[in-house]
DNA sequence: TATGACCCTATCCTTTCGGATAGGATAAGG
DNA sequence: CCTTATCCTATCCGAAAGGATAGGGTCATA
């Protein structure tokens, strides 16, 4: 089983490639960047299984992971991530990524779930997918409406609610009143509060 | 040596076990967050090197390194970070940290750095330490008074200027002072962009 | 000693926020 | 049909925020 494994980290790629060789067998090659990736792709013969990482240089998030599922035929492409939330990993998984795979993820089981996508399978942790669903500080999202979120959204760009009436093409003063609910439903005290706690709870 | 290794994620802490036994001939004990590394200190014999994941959970960002420094006398304890900025690993260094790892080293050089550390040295890679430096953008702590970022911490915690006076027990008008030469330095607009801002540049 | 950097206080004024309240329009569901 | 939820508009008012300006104090350094 060959695997491609495109990190910016060369800590963990150096460690990961010897472990997937001493205890998953497997055959694999490296790459640093996006374009890295990209090259080795297009000159070397297939892989069962390409890694890509979410933060590295030149992946600008969902974009290359398309990119990449685009252009290599058939080849398995998934995502690896330190950071990335449950809603980033969906999108993934929607938009073919052979698996999400969260780098709090046991070495063993890395494997298993290699082995897995390998053989065309969709892996994703099933703690990772549901946890940050049924977390009630975490279901921010739910609690709003969708004007609401759109509102929230300009407060974490540092807007005025000048600029996100003109942006969502609506009067000042209804911006004021989803700004005001929305305080309400998501304890901020203020604006700059408001923004913090959408940005921590993975909002945007 | 014996080295302690707190980070929350398994897969890289499971790789990185492996490595430094098969490669470093190094003992090694491992913790998933703050806390449990906290209780292993306490209770284990003494580390030739303890490492912290600078985003684990628990550890809050610098607060956690100094709480360790503080409690584990003697003992080394070194930053590791995937993402951290070259103010963060300065930081950690005055605050008397035994080195900073960034996750794009080898791991090869990683055996090598955590000798040395193990040794009483201090260890940042020096790549690390200068490319960022020329960056103009980033040095934004440098361009700000003690007291301007003592202000500018209390904006990220969505303060009001009232609130901040009575922190800083000075009076409002000159925190609003503060606050507006603050915007010129870090180019904002209102304190919701200041706050994101610092935050973005890893300050606090 | 003089200059400049930094910190503090203060006043004036305008804009923006944030809260309260009162409506109206629409769509979904009992 | 009525209720409820959501989104929109609007006005009023007080409290913050933000900008401009004018000081005074300390301290290090030239």
């Amino acid at each position: 089983m060959r695997v491609l494994i495109a990190d910016d980290h060369d800590l963990l790629r150096d460690t990961l490639v010897m472990f997937l060789e001493v205890e998953g067998k497997m055959e694999t090659a490296v790459a640093g960047t996006f374009q890295d990736a990209f090259t080795r792709i297009e000159n070397d013969e297939r892989f069962d299984l390409i890694l890509l990482d979410f933060n590295m240089p030149g992946m600008n998030g969902l974009e290359g992971l398309r990119k990449a599922i685009a252009m290599c035929g058939g080849q398995r492409v998934a995502l690896i991530s330190g950071e990335a939330t449950r809603q980033i990993a969906e999108n993934a998984l929607e938009a073919g990524a052979a698996g999400f795979v969260p780098k709090s993820l046991p070495a063993k089981s890395l494997v298993n779930a290699f082995k897995f996508m390998a053989m065309r399978e969709q892996y994703a942790p099933i703690d990772f997918m549901t946890a940050v669903e049924e977390v009630p500080g975490n279901a921010l999202a739910d609690k709003l409406t969708p004007r609401e979120l759109q509102v929230l959204r300009g407060l974490t760009e540092g807007k005025s609610n000048k600029e996100i009436a003109r942006d969502l093409d609506i009067t000042e003063p209804t911006i004021k009143l989803h700004v005001k609910t929305l305080y309400r439903e998501v304890s901020a005290a203020n604006r700059t509060q408001a923004a913090l706690i959408a940005l921590e709870a993975g909002l945007f």
